[in-house]
This record gives C-alpha cells, structure tokens and sequence, in this order.
RNA sequence: GCGUUCGUAGCUCAGCUGGAUAGAGCGACGGACUUCGAAUCCGUAGGUCGCAGGUUCGACUCCUGUCGGACGCACCA
C-alpha cells in the first residue's frame, strides 16, 4: 500500500507538469509545482468515491484553473501514462482527483504479504538505537494504577519502534534511595518484629508498602520521625552497615515482587539502572560546566544554572555542601548512557508533571556542548484520575495494579462461566487473565498519552464495544474459522483460491484495512503513539466483523470463493496477532 | 504572577503533515441468533468542535486574545 501510494504520487506530479508544460507555462510555474513528495494525498470519505483522493484546490493559483477543471485535466492525462496501467483508475470527483486501484494486484500483494513473518514490520527508524526508559518505581511500595499506564505505554512503545526497525533498550530506573525509602524502614523497625513476607502471606512490595503506610501511625506516636527519616538517610550515606543491611534486603522485597507484576503484566526490561548507584553522577559535568561558564555559583558555594532567557527559572545543580541533586543525577546518567551505547534517541516516559524537570535538562546538557541533547525527548503522559478525583495515598484510594488485574480477571472469568464456555477455553484461568489484561492494556493506551485519563471502573471493566476484549474477541472468531478449515470443514477445501474472486466491495474494504498494517505501525512509531495501533485494532475489528457476518466464508457454495475468502481471514487474523501484540493485548484463538 | 498543557455528542474518547456531509464506544430507543461462537451486527436520536478575532481558496486542525480545568515554577525525587 505505501508503495501504490507513492507511485500514484509520481503520476500525479507527472501529471501537474506535463498539463503545465501543455499549457505554456513549464518556466513560469515550475518552481512552484509540488514534487511527488508535495501532492496532498487523502483517503476519501467514502469508499465509492474510490481508494485514494487528491484534492486540486493547492494548485488551481498556480495553474490558473479550477479545480475541477484540473481534476477533468489530470485525469484524461493519467490515462496515458504507463505507470498507471494495472495499478488503477483516476476519474474527476468534481475538485478531487480520484484513483480507484485495480483489486487483483493489490490483493494478491497483501495476501502475500501478510503471510510473511515479517507482516507489519516497516523500516523507518532502520539501524537506529533508541534507548526507553520506563517504569522507574520507588523501592518502598507496590505499583499502582498510574503505573501501569506508564509501563504499558513504554512497553508498547518499545515494542513498535522495534517493528518500525530500531534497535531498542528499555531501562528500569528504579529509585532506590530517599528519605521516603527510609520511612518504610523506620515504620518496619516499629513495627515489623523482624517478620518478612512470608511470615504475613503478602508479596514482597505489598508487605513493604504495608510499612509505609504505616510510617504515618508512626509520626503520631512520635513526632520526632521525620526528622529520624532524615537522620537514616544520613547514615544510609555514611555506609552505616545496620542500615544499608536493612535497605538491601527491604529493597530486596519490594524488586521481588514488582517483578512478578512485570512477569504477569509481559512488561521486561534489557536493563535495571538503581538510583543508589547513580545519584552522585553529573557532578563533575556540573563543575566542568562552571569553568566553561554554563553555571555561576552563589556566595555560599551552590552551583546555579540560569534559564530566564528561555523563559525558565533559575535553578540550583549542586548544594552548597557539593552534593548532587535529582537533576545532575539526570545530567550524569544521560551522559554515562550515551557512553555506555550512541544512542539516536532517549525517550523517558514520565508523567507529565515533570515536563519542566525534562525541558531544563535538555537545555543543560545542550549547553553543556552535546550534541546529541536534540535526541533527547520526553515522552509525557497524563495522571489516571479517578471519578472521585485524584489518587491520594493518605485517602486510601490508590488503584493497586495486582488488585486490579485480579478483578478483572476475575470478572472475565465470570463471562467464560456466564456464558457456559469454560469447555470450549480450556483453560479458563489463564483465558481469564490474558483478557483481563487485554482489557486493561487496550483501556490506557486507547487514550493519547498527553492527556490526564478517567478511569472509570464500570467502563473499564466492561468487555462489550470499543475495548480489550472486542478485539480479542474478533481475533478467536477468525481463529475459529481457520480452525474449522484446518478440521477439514466447510467448502474451501474443495475449491482454489485467487486474489482476483475477492473483488466485491465487502471483500476489498476488508483487504484495504489489512494493507494499512505497515502504515500504522509507521504512524505510531512516528508520532510516538501506541493509540494510533489501538484504532487501527478497533477499525480492523469492526470491519471484519461486519464482513464476516454478510459474507460466508466455509459456508459459501462457491468452494473457489471459499477459500479466496480463507486467505481473507488469514491476512485479518496475522494483522491482529502482529498489532495486539505491539499494544501489549494478548492474541486469544478462543475465549 | 509566570510557564506548560488540555477543553469535540448526556458520559469516555478518535479525528493523519489544514481539505469533500465532524467519527467511535457507553448510555437511550428500535430491530437481528434452526446459517462459520450474539463478548456480535444493523438502524434511530444526539455536536454553533469552550468563546472571540486572524491567516487561507478552505480551519476541529495553524496564529493571537479570552474563559475554564490540570500540572509545574524546592539546596525533594
């Protein structure tokens, strides 16, 4: 389809010139005439209008016609021109120049394509190295809600820029160090009498964030807990051997357990970066910064940028004591990173409250003199509020991700169960998580990552219309009849199949959306956005659906048919396994 | 106060680099299961695209202003 598109370009152009040049007016109009990469191409509204549209209105200034006269003029052009023959059509639609492709060609292309291994992969970011970082919890809780946007999106993200050619890293930030680490380690010490997980049942980061929470009972009981929070983090400095014992091994728990939700959820990282390790990097780039200028120090001996003149505030890099601070950690490790692996792009996924934390960073390091600052880019999403509001920890009303994949999965299963289909599944517990998480996945990212998002229990839990479950539900439907065939049922055992019987209008709209796979994944991989794969799911969904329930595909009398329309269902059912699995929706052959 | 960002149907969201009557889902109403699984499909109702200007042959899309919401402007991360 990319391929038609651009040569429809070209003929287009070609076109333009030739009826310029007929027109006496090669010289004059020349140089504005749009190249094969300037014609405006769109799809049109509705299919019988034809496949492809290219609006007149942009040149009718420089031909001094009209537009529709234009449209009548190319199209009488494109008649002759060889590279048109067997590709298709072109007619006037009034100021619109429409193609209307010749069917066998592209069905047969498609068809062929789609069977490959490779079916959706594209080359635009080829022998590129982009590094993602996402995820990045703090070691003193369980993930939540708001995390699980953040890991789907970078797991999803990863995932496309692969399929769009890149070689892709994907790193775990993970914030191991901070005084609020030490309040889960004060509270355990209240009150954990040396148990672990094991001794209450809970999972490793549930059992420490039970301490966290419980930090809040110890600042009533004693007034002077904050201030031994701080005193903690000191010794955690120093070394102190009883404190860092304790840190590792509750460190140790809480790792434990969010990899289990990662292994559940099919989040992965190439790479665990802790914080402990990193947060006294970037001071000496900092200090090489204040000899070159980029920083000033104040009186008291703290290192200051200033970024008023781009419209920012100032800022400090280094306290008065020399010690680091969250954003030279950030200067340091985007430097170690680049050293370490030449990336082409860095992309942090990180809410959307930290975009004037990300907007001085790039500004640093680009005055710090690297060049590769540009490739830097921050990919900011926005909170997951709930009907009541805001998450708030102290109001108990945080989303904890394992509690909820476990109601939905449990939901699902009472579907399965609803619906008398635990037979026909199988395996009905793990149908049920796969669906769950189906559900979920295709809820946050549905939605562009920029925007603050609702979440709305009843509709996310809801397995009917534009969800999770719909696509997955649409896939084991194409599945199924694959696997009748493969049960030697139906008629297109007995027939043959060929691109040129799927000319009706049904079948082409099908085909049409199977060949725009490639394109999507580009789109996505462009824009940096998985929803852009989560509408063509739900487009390809619909039409199938639609398709299939018209257009009998084993039952149909003409075994030829039957099995043009076999290969059909295989193209639709390979574009949902290879664009489910880029949003991170697991792929289901029944449920 | 300054900065960033969002504002599309009752609700939740799409709308590609500006282009042909603004699209889905939920909810409402009405239809379709002796036919490849009804977690489905078909139809009806519902929008001055926050508001006001501007650029353009053409603006939901770009610019300015304005109103409303969110977030940020720590020697926290």
């Amino acid at each position: 389809m990319v391929e038609t598109k651009a040569a429809w370009k070209r003929i287009v152009a070609r076109a333009l010139a030739a009826h310029a040049a007929g027109k006496g007016m090669a010289e004059a109009g020349s140089g504005s005439l749009p190249g094969p990469d300037g014609v405006v191409l769109e799809r049109p509204p509705k299919s019988e209008l034809g496949d492809l549209g290219f609006p007149m209105f942009p040149y009718a200034k420089i031909m001094r016609a009209a537009p529709a006269q234009l449209a009548s003029a190319l199209a009488a052009l494109i008649k002759g021109d060889p590279e048109a023959e067997g590709l298709g059509t072109a007619s006037a639609e009034g100021p619109y120049l429409n193609v209307r492709l010749s069917r066998a060609s592209l069905t047969a292309t498609t068809l062929a394509a789609a069977a490959s291994p490779s079916w959706g992969s594209v080359s635009g970011l080829a022998g590129k190295k982009v590094m993602v970082e996402f995820s990045s919890p703090n070691t003193n809780k369980p993930l939540h809600l708001g995390h699980l946007r953040n890991n789907v999106l970078g797991e999803s993200l990863s995932r496309i820029l692969s399929k769009a050619g890149a070689e892709v890293r994907k790193i775990n930030h993970i914030n191991d160090r901070g005084v609020h680490i030490c309040k889960s380690m004060l509270a355990y010490q209240a009150y954990g009498e040396g148990r672990s997980p094991a001794d209450e049942g809970l999972k490793g980061d549930h059992f420490v964030g039970k301490y966290y929470v419980l930090f809040n009972k110890l600042k009533e009981e004693d007034p002077s807990a904050e201030e031994k929070a701080q005193g903690m983090l000191l010794k955690w400095e120093q070394g102190d051997p009883e404190v860092r014992e304790l840190w590792q091994k509750m460190k140790g728990w809480v790792l434990e357990g969010i990899k289990v939700t990662y292994a559940r959820t099919g989040i992965a990282f190439d790479l665990y970066d802790f914080e402990s390790d990193t947060y006294e990097l970037g001071a000496d780039a900092v200090r090489e910064g204040l000899v070159k200028g980029v920083f000033y120090k104040e009186e008291d001996g703290s290192v200051w940028g200033n970024f008023e003149d781009i419209g920012l505030d100032r800022k400090v890099f280094l306290r008065k004591d020399g010690t680091s601070l969250y954003i030279t950690q950030d200067i340091g490790t985007a430097i170690e990173r680049h050293k370490a692996w030449p990336y082409d792009r860095l992309i942090y996924v990180v809410g959307n409250e930290q975009q004037y934390h990300f907007k001085v960073l790039f500004e640093t390091l680009k005055r710090l003199g690297y060049d590769w600052a540009k490739d830097l880019h921050h990919l900011a999403y926005g909170m997951v509020n709930l009907p009541s509001g805001r998450m708030k920890t102290r109001e108990g009303t945080v989303v904890d991700a394992d509690d909820l994949v476990d109601e939905v999965a449990a939901l699902a299963a009472k579907e399965i169960e609803d619906k008398g289909r635990e037979d026909a599944v199988g395996d009905s517990g793990a149908v049920s998580e796969r669906i769950a998480l189906g559900a979920l996945h295709y809820y946050l990212l549905q939605t562009s990552p920029i925007k603050d998002m609702l979440y709305d229990t009843a509709q996310s839990l809801s397995f009917t219309g534009d969800t999770g479950p719909y696509i997955q539900y649409m896939g084991a439907r194409a599945s199924s009849i694959l696997r009748k065939h493969a049960a030697g049922e139906g008629n297109a055992v007995k027939g043959k199949a060929s691109p040129d019987l799927l000319a009706s209008d049904a079948d082409w709209s099908v085909l049409k959306r199977v060949a725009e796979l490639p394109e999507a994944v580009q789109a996505a991989a462009d824009s940096m956005e998985p929803s852009v794969l989560a509408a063509y799911l739900h487009d390809l969904a619909a039409d199938f659906s639609s398709w299939y329930r018209d257009n009998p595909v084993l039952n149909n009398p003409d075994p030829d048919l039957a099995a043009s329309r076999l290969e059909l269902v295989r193209a639709v059912k390979r574009s949902f396994e290879v664009a489910s699995a880029l949003v991170c929706v697991p792929f289901l052959e029944t449920m």
